[in-house]
Order: structure tokens, then C-alpha cells, then sequence
DNA sequence: CTTGACCTTCTACCCAACTGGAAGGTTTAA
DNA sequence: TTAAACCTTCCAGTTGGGTAGAAGGTCAAG
């Protein structure tokens, strides 16, 4: 099967799966005398495989991780766990700080009804923003992408 | 005072304050003879605003435009209420999205206790992923950055 | 007078995960 | 036979918000 058969079976674009190619998540496929990449079933079940593991919020690198770990024959099962927890402490961490944020923005938005004139509380360009005293907690990055 | 006092009391850097002139967000500051950037009490507060404004999470791109509005001696309020409202929108779907994601990953997780063959539900690699069925909502990317 | 801490401009690089395009080779169907 | 639809490699660009470094000019203290 060419690049193209095995994009269309996954959805992923052949550029991309050039790409995994180049960043060493998927392997060299063999060559047609041509030249053209050749790919195999078990090639369609390792596109699948990074493609759920990136809807899981795993990066690239986490997902190389796992797959040298499969790859040398070791077990995956113990890491991909301690990945997961790592990624829903993150999710939880990153929720908290969120909820907190939308309170004190919901606050300095209440504080501003019926506002027209933004000078009025005495700010030079804004006073909703000016009298704003938000220190947000660094929040973890949620790694967010669709293929 | 120059670039770098100004940097002293803001807390950014001085590269920063000049890719924000670049950028359109400070005005090009009048210079000494010898060519070094002057800047005023107002340059002060002006890069406070944009300073308190990132730290409400809006974009460089959403604060030009208030500072836009500003410069053009419109009024800013009813805007900057409109940014809010939008942010704190935004701030609410992502969390109910984070939400629903994390008790997804938490019922993979807890799917997996207790294995330790990757390969003992049957998938090639790793059956926590591969067994795995999560088709995650676009969510709405959250601009976060501290100075 | 020199040393070091400033300042200037300019270009290039960082992060992730692709995506686009150019320039060329191959295959397939009409 | 020729046109479309593939494929190849390589290089550059995207996004956002900066940062790093080079090469040079300036200024104040000692």
C-alpha cells in the first residue's frame, strides 16, 4: 500500500505521515523500484496507535517514548499508566486554575456594569483593566489537537 | 528614562518592550541625542495596562485593539466588557471540556488497573491506547503566559 | 583612561506539529 | 499519447510571544 492508500485508511495526511517518518515514530517503509514507500497492515495499526494516543492529549514525544519502549520489546502497560496520572493531575491542576480565573474575571466584569465612561474609576486608557489586581497562577499548557 | 529603567519598573525586559513598540502595542518613544529610548510616566502605565491586560489572558492582537480605541479617544469600556464576557465564555467551555476529558482518561486509567501485559486485551502495542475510544471536542486553546 | 554596564540595530532562533510549494519522477486510464 | 493523479525530496513558512547573540556605540565611576 502506497501513502496515499494508507493516509486515506487513517485520515491523516500524507505529509504528516512523512513527517511521524522523520521524527522516528514511524519506521522506514520499503521502497517500490520506483521508490515510492510501501506500507504494510502493521504500519496502518501503528498510524492508529499514535493517532488515539494524540487524541489522548500524549505528545509526540510521549508517543515516541512508548513506542521505543514497544519496540525494544519492553512493556508499555506500567509507563502509559504513570503517563495517564501524569495527565490527569495536569488536567485536574489545570481546571482549578481556570475555575479560580473565571471567578475573578466574572468579579471585575460585574464590577464594570453600567460603566461608559472608563475613566470613571480614575484609570488613564481602562479602568475595568487598570483596577484589575489578577495574578494568575502559571497553569499547565493543555496540549490540544485534532488530526 | 530608559529602556532599561522602565524595564526595572514594569518587571518586563527590555527586549519585550521594544518587540511591544515593534508590534505596534508602545508608541516609538522620542530619543536622546545619542539615539537611546526616552521614555515618560505615561509610557509607565501604558505598558502596565498592557502588562495587567495579558494577565486577564487576552491576546497582544485583543489589547492593540483597545489600545487602538483608546489612542483614537473612543471609548474602551463597552469593548473591553464585550472581551471579558468573551473570555470568560470561552474559560467556561473549556473547562466543561477538560472536565468531560479528564473523567475520560480517569475511567481508561482505572480500566488498566492491575495490568501489566500490554498485549492482554488484545491490542498490538499498548490495549490501554489502543482499546481507548476518546474523540475529544475542539476546545478552546487558553492564552496563557506570565511576564 | 579604561572598564563595565548600559544602549542601539539586526538577524535568527525557540516551542509543537505540521503544511505548502517547487521541481521533478511515475503510473494509470482514456 | 497525453493528462491527471499520484509519488519523491528539500526547503520554507505557519502561530504567538518572545529570547539570544553579534557587532557596535555611549556613559559614568574610579
Amino acid at each position: 500500500m502506497k501513502i496515499g492508500d494508507l493516509a486515506g485508511i487513517t485520515g491523516a495526511n500524507t505529509k504528516t505521515i512523512r513527517f511521524y517518518e522523520a521524527e522516528g515514530l514511524m519506521p522506514e517503509p520499503s521502497r517500490t523500484a520506483s521508490g515510492y514507500r510501501s506500507y504494510s497492515e502493521e504500519s496502518v495499526s501503528r498510524l492508529e496507535f499514535i493517532l488515539k494516543a494524540k487524541r489522548l492529549g500524549l505528545s509526540l514525544i510521549e508517543i515516541l517514548g512508548i513506542l521505543q519502549l514497544h519496540d525494544a520489546q519492553e512493556s508499555t502497560c506500567v509507563h502509559v499508566r504513570d503517563l495517564l496520572d501524569q495527565k490527569i493531575g495536569e488536567l485536574e491542576s489545570t481546571i482549578v486554575a481556570l475555575q479560580a480565573f473565571k471567578g475573578d474575571l466574572a468579579t471585575l466584569r460585574n464590577r464594570s456594569i453600567g460603566l461608559v465612561d472608563c475613566k470613571s474609576l480614575g484609570g488613564d486608557i481602562c479602568s475595568i483593566i487598570e483596577q484589575s489586581n489578577i495574578i494568575r497562577q502559571q497553569a499547565v499548557p493543555i496540549p490540544i489537537s485534532l488530526p
